[in-house]
DNA sequence: TAATTGCACATACGCCGTGTATGTCAAATT
DNA sequence: AATTTGACATACACGGCGTATGTGCAATTA
């Protein structure tokens, strides 16, 4: 093992900080994670967790950050793999509600994110998610293929109703709430589709 | 003064306790509010919370509860005034985004709520608002002016994305986000909408 | 290369808040 | 009138957060 320098001990004592309070938040909530528990199995202790993050609530955006992002980029390579745009939106959609199944994105992001941090579009991560969103309806948008709507509204209303369903789908024993949930979401997503049925689906 | 019976006053303490938990819980966040100072308002002592509520987090249920009723008649209600009940659907929804403004609704509902007592689609009170838009939605189902949808899907989304949008323009100064998201409410809605366009105003 | 500065942590302390166990007194029951 | 029930108050113990302080190693400077 060569001897590390610096910085990357650093980095590398925030990312065993990040994991271990990923993993506590996930199991026992924001409010059921001590810090001495937490850093203990990190093999650290509080001072370095104030140190780097000044107290539990930065600990937590540290981690909200991540996983939101971790989010975005997976919803959008999804995305992506659809040649055609409006498919790309509604997978994008169908990926967040999937992604939400987890149940560290569901209590972390979802839950005591927002307690915590406040509304989740005020979020620097959740402005990237919205921004993947709001890049592909204005593209749908030029094309025509989506109503001239307000962008920014849009995109935040779909999220929204994406990630309020992946929430009903992940506190639902019954496996096709799933396929429930999605189907529901492509139909609401329809409401912004330019009056072309053959735009549409059948 | 008469003299109250002992029903009374159980029932007066319990209404003193919410609404100073109310109070205190928009104010300083569930987190933040100490439950001495919180009954001391009232004039009372952390004993009588115990004894009604069992412990900080029932005494919350029950403030949610109350607000979550509130909410659920007062959408009704504005819903009910339209005769077109398509536009009821949408005034109902409107009429979420307008309340959840009040910054009680969204500390305790939308915020403190989810993160301490789980998942809003499993409240008994939320069920109550969602059933309302259900069986809204399912009347409009019969009258073949919205798609044979998944009622209990739709209904949920819709919710969701109204309550989503709340949130936005509750986070936001600017005046006019209200009027953009209710706009984008009612696109995304109208994706619900059979595929006639007479029904649907240009 | 020796002295010094700075930073990444660990240690120790005080404060506050929750939950519980116990006590008290009035009202309802008999 | 005696007893019991229940609605609340009081007292205590436990744990967690934040901060102030200490320590040792790495990066500078001469």
């Amino acid at each position: 093992m060569a001897r590390r320098s610096r910085a990357e001990m650093l980095e590398e004592t925030r990312a065993k900080l990040i994991d271990a309070a990923r993993a506590a938040f996930a199991e026992k909530g924001y409010a059921g994670a001590s810090m001495d528990e937490l850093t203990a199995r990190a093999g650290l202790t509080r001072g370095a967790l104030y140190h780097h993050f000044g107290d539990k609530r930065g600990l937590l955006a540290a981690v909200v950050d991540r996983l939101d992002n971790e989010m975005a980029a997976r919803a959008h390579e999804i995305g992506q793999r659809h040649t055609n745009a409006w498919e790309g939106l509604l997978a994008e959609g169908g990926a967040y509600i999937e992604l939400a199944r987890d149940p560290e994105i569901q209590r972390i992001v979802l839950l005591d994110g927002p307690a915590v941090l406040g509304d989740p579009s005020q979020w620097p991560s959740q402005n990237r998610c919205l921004l993947a969103t709001m890049t592909t309806l204005e593209a749908l948008v030029a094309e025509g293929i989506v109503k001239p709507v307000d962008v920014e509204a849009a995109a935040r209303l779909v999220n929204g109703a994406a990630l309020n369903a992946a929430l009903w789908v992940a506190a639902s024993d019954d496996a096709d709430v799933l396929a429930r949930a999605t189907d529901a979401f492509r139909q609401l997503a329809s409401g912004l589709l330019a009056l072309d049925p053959s735009t549409s689906p059948s």
